[in-house]
DNA sequence: CATGAATGAGGCTTCATTCAT
DNA sequence: CATGAATGAAGCCTCATTCAT
């Protein structure tokens, strides 16, 4: 369930070339993790590009070398870091798990690594969340993130259909409401809430509980969950 | 279910007093009119406010006259309109509907409401989101609203355990379940994805059937929904 | 011989309207007059915003409420300094002088003046040389200064030529070789060379003697200059 | 009427040596080359050492390998191109010509292809005029180009004198105003009206009529032009 | 010699806020 | 109370030039 994007040499949206040489793919890098760092901490717009070139430890002249601006690197940062996101939450799903009585823990662990994934960026996760509308392409980054998901989940849904596991629901509708679901939850519960690790468990069994019951017909030989 | 807050003279969180006279009340309308438009339109940060003082027909010196600054004039729009909002959805619920036979379409309709109140004001929805996060006044104010939602719910949730129609679940945790989905789809279709309302269908369809399923038993005289 | 554009009030190229108060065109004065007086010694790009402000003991803030740019401010000096020029170079010219028998005279006193409205403000002269061809708003200003002197010229030489004092050449064309040739001459004089008063003299002749040459017969009544 | 600047073995203005290798001078042309098109295309500060680098195809290194500065290698395109405007104006100047019954069409001839210098590279001709005032240097080789010219004409002139062909004026002056009023005029209609070859012909024909009337008596045998 | 990464001074511009009138 | 001119800190970005490899 790689994807493309992991790979950062391909596809790069800036003009700008990936750098050939060792210190200049160093630099780049000490950049890129100082505005990581940086807009975690402090957001998008409170963070300038001089925030960022200081704490990366270069000039500012260095930072315009290699980004042309605050925006783009930000770009840049969303898109390795998406494709990492989606990797963590859908690969370990394993079609036999999900269908055969492990199907529930199956279900939990995937909306707890979802809540994992807001919780080690949680700041990172708002500039995504608050800029999306402002900006068309932070929100093309968003959109395909949440397609991909839901396109994940659909295939599930589906195999699982064949399975005669699914209850009479939308395919595609049923997938964009569970992931925006979860995602909402993760968001609130993180983000905004900031409950740690310890808060989580009834967040995460609720909402597997509503799955289940939304979308999934029990397995034959299992006990109803409720 | 009228709020205190919606009543303007109690309780300003600005440490300028209500203008007593009537010429004074009125310029502060003016600013306020002109504040919500502009947010609307161009978001928070790219309002100025000396954009807010020339849209209003105001000279900047009784901008702060009136307002101590930008963000507290912010602050009181959202308290203002956060109250208009949970009225708007919660004021309808009539418990009999509810637990009655019109059980489904009345949720339906709250949802639809939700739906409406994005519709309405969806830049100010936006800053809301953005802003809640870096800066605590709003984010109270973001949380006070849900939480309030979430008390309204589960003052209903509660109404229908007595009456035996709720499903074994935690009655605070699911409130808070339901409250997010509902938000986050919302977001989600009116904000990011600009449908219009003819294409909200198959998400209020969704999301009470996934309510439903997952809070509420039918009524002993109702089909099954699904 | 005045222009509507002598009168400042008329006509602002800048959307910045022309201030009311008192206070207000003080300081707007004071901006232009230092502007004019930095771009003199230093030239246009030497030239900065903050040594504009600094110099007009204001704010650069207050730069920027008055003028949209340093370009902008330019093109204002220009306009306003041309009208002047023309005037002083075609203002004095009297038809019975020039077809008479003090033609010879009133031509040179003319040149003479071109050479001083270089040798008075010569930086702006060169800027305005310069920028023409980059600028298109400048190349405007300029053209349409060299336009209204060929004009002037122009209805001079048709005078001449209904008094039958004037060789055979095209009016149009000589009136704009004329303008050019002198302008050149002065430019060179003036601004490149140097050249003090006391060194005109040669080259004042020496054009006189040629549009007399050229354009011109002699007076029935007079000597031949040459 | 080759000039000694023409060699670019001899007195190179900067410190750095011409290169012997064979490899090394292709480089050095290389930039040269590219930094008169881009001189042509975008005039001087808008050009920066590393585009001149890159269209060269050389590292930004290089550049300053071989000119010490922009500035500096701009000045090497001074001199090597005026050499050539000087000899292309004045080589096929016959003195026989000049004074025989040719007389009229040779300066034609010479005020023509002083517009078509103008015209084969009006940036870099743009350059000269603008940067000649601030920059000594510069304002060195312009004003070595007039007096080169004025020197060839003043020669010329005094051939015309010492046939009896000259009107009373003095030499030197006449030079200085023909050269400068032929130069200004070509300026005019070339570089700020960008008249094209086809509308040349009433201003060569009345800067002739003017130059002739100015400086030439008639030859006896020729009809007079007017 | 060639390379190109790195530098950082310096220019431009915005806007929240103050305060004299 | 209203006005709006004035402020200046702070952000953005460019590009001539240096220097380690």
């Amino acid at each position: 369930m790689s994807t493309p994007m992991t790979d950062g040499a391909v596809a790069e949206p800036t003009g700008i070339p990936m750098p050939k040489q060792e210190r200049s793919r160093r630099t780049r890098e000490k950049i890129i993790e100082a505005a990581i760092q940086l807009f975690e901490e402090r957001g998008f717009e409170k963070t300038t590009s001089n925030d960022i070139a200081a704490a990366a430890g270069v000039s500012i002249g260095s930072f315009y070398a290699y980004f042309t601006d605050k925006r783009k690197l930000l770009l840049l940062i969303f898109e390795q870091l998406i494709s990492e996101r989606l990797d963590a939450v859908f690969s370990n799903f394993r079609e036999e798990d999900l269908l055969g009585c492990e199907g529930r823990r199956c279900i939990r662990d995937s909306i707890e690594r979802v809540f994992q994934n807001k919780s080690m960026t949680p700041g990172l996760n708002r500039i995504l969340h608050e800029m999306a509308e402002k900006d068309p392409d932070i929100n093309g980054i968003r959109k395909d993130f949440i397609q991909r998901s839901v396109q994940h989940l659909g295939d599930l849904l589906t195999k699982a259909r064949e399975a005669d596991r699914l209850q009479p629901v939308e395919v595609s509708v049923a997938a964009a409401i569970i992931i925006h679901a979860v995602d909402a939850i993760a968001m609130q519960c993180v983000l905004l809430d900031h409950l740690d690790r310890s808060q989580w468990d009834p967040y995460l069994d609720g909402l597997t509980d509503m799955i289940q019951a939304y979308a999934f017909k029990p397995a034959p030989n299992e006990e109803p969950t409720m």
